[in-house]
DNA sequence: TTCCATTTTGACCCTCAGTGCCATTATTGT
DNA sequence: ACAATAATGGCACTGAGGGTCAAAATGGAA
């Protein structure tokens, strides 16, 4: 495989890196757009073989996701962190969490959501990515609850912050200086409130 | 085009109809899967050209989604039928009014959407079905309260409704039994409970 | 230094989805 | 019979993705 070297150091070494690749890619996807963009730009421009890149990358729709599911770790350490709070607090709260980035990382994460949710081939890949982010969530709501992660209360919990990261993101990248945390709150307010007429 | 015939009766008739091409695909899909079902397949056990059959239907994605399209004016209606009510009651009886259908058609319905909702490539691509169908429903919120479909209530309302007909169709889907509009209302049930905590 | 085990690379070939183009075919109306 | 019309389907092309496998580039052992 590509990144996680069984021996390190042995063997031929890589000739990339995801995070070169993702430099080359999405300077593409802005200048051409993401369908314009072929597999064959991508890799001849990141100065590797087609099927490197698809190593790399699961599928073309991977590539703007980059290193996503690295990050299912973290975001269940942070749910675990909130066990001393009820099961809906301590998911909004880490989902808030999972949304927060360095200042100097929001121009990037800007561009790289705005190309995820505004072209439709990636609008629907989306439902793939999260799909693993939701069952961190349903898992985590089913241990606390003591049901399984498939049952109704669990995938209503993953349901909910998945609609609250939509449009949450929705507002957010409408605004050009909106603040993330400060609008998912506004999103679960909005929901309160509709759901309470 | 396929359907829509501008001229009646003028011109080549057409030598088959969604209706049949879908008895055919549904057949295979479930007899080898959606993946190992070409459109060659489809074509020729439908007995038309693999063209004709991309003319009537703009994708495979489409495929199992048949006359999906056609069933939205019907809900713009529906919705406004509640026009007496809240919003959120309206846009709630109005999905539930969406997801009934006469028994002899809930066979075939439990089978279109477990395949849907079950294979990943449609899965994904339903997102791209349901943002019509979100679309109707945030254009209908905007309208009675006086905003833009893009606002945050509309755009909640419309995921709101998307999450609990998702967890909704798990439910039924997993209980050969249950029945919708009871699913979607222990559905609604659930999620204001989960937020009220 | 040389060989060897290990690992990545990329070339080649294949299948399948989807699009553009266009001649062919089967209708209705004149 | 002859237009006008509209659906059909064949052909060629692009692009995504997968399988296979020989070549390349490393570290370590002899």
């Amino acid at each position: 495989m590509a990144s996680p070297t069984t021996h390190p150091g042995v063997g031929r070494p890589v000739v990339t890196s995801r995070a070169e690749i993702e430099r080359v890619a999405f300077h593409l996807f802005i200048e051409n757009g993401f369908v314009s963009t072929t597999l064959d730009d991508i890799a001849s421009a990141a100065g590797i073989g087609r099927r490197t890149l698809l190593r790399y990358y699961r599928s073309k729709n991977d590539i703007p996701w980059g290193q996503f599911d690295d990050t299912l770790d973290g975001f269940r350490e942070s749910l675990r962190s909130y066990a001393d709070r009820p099961v809906q607090e301590a998911v909004h709260r880490a989902v808030i969490d999972f949304n927060r980035f360095p200042a100097a990382a929001m121009a990037e994460h800007r561009v790289r959501m705005r190309l995820i949710l505004t072209t439709p081939e990636l609008q629907a890949h989306s439902v793939l990515r999260y799909a693993d982010w939701r069952r961190v969530i349903a898992e985590y709501v089913a241990e606390r609850t003591g049901t399984d992660p498939e049952a109704l209360l669990p995938q209503t919990a993953s349901q909910v912050a998945l609609a609250l990261s939509m449009t949450g993101y929705g507002e957010w990248l409408a605004d050009e200086h909106a603040d993330l945390p400060a609008v998912l709150e506004r999103a679960l307010l909005t929901m309160r409130s509709y759901l309470a007429d």
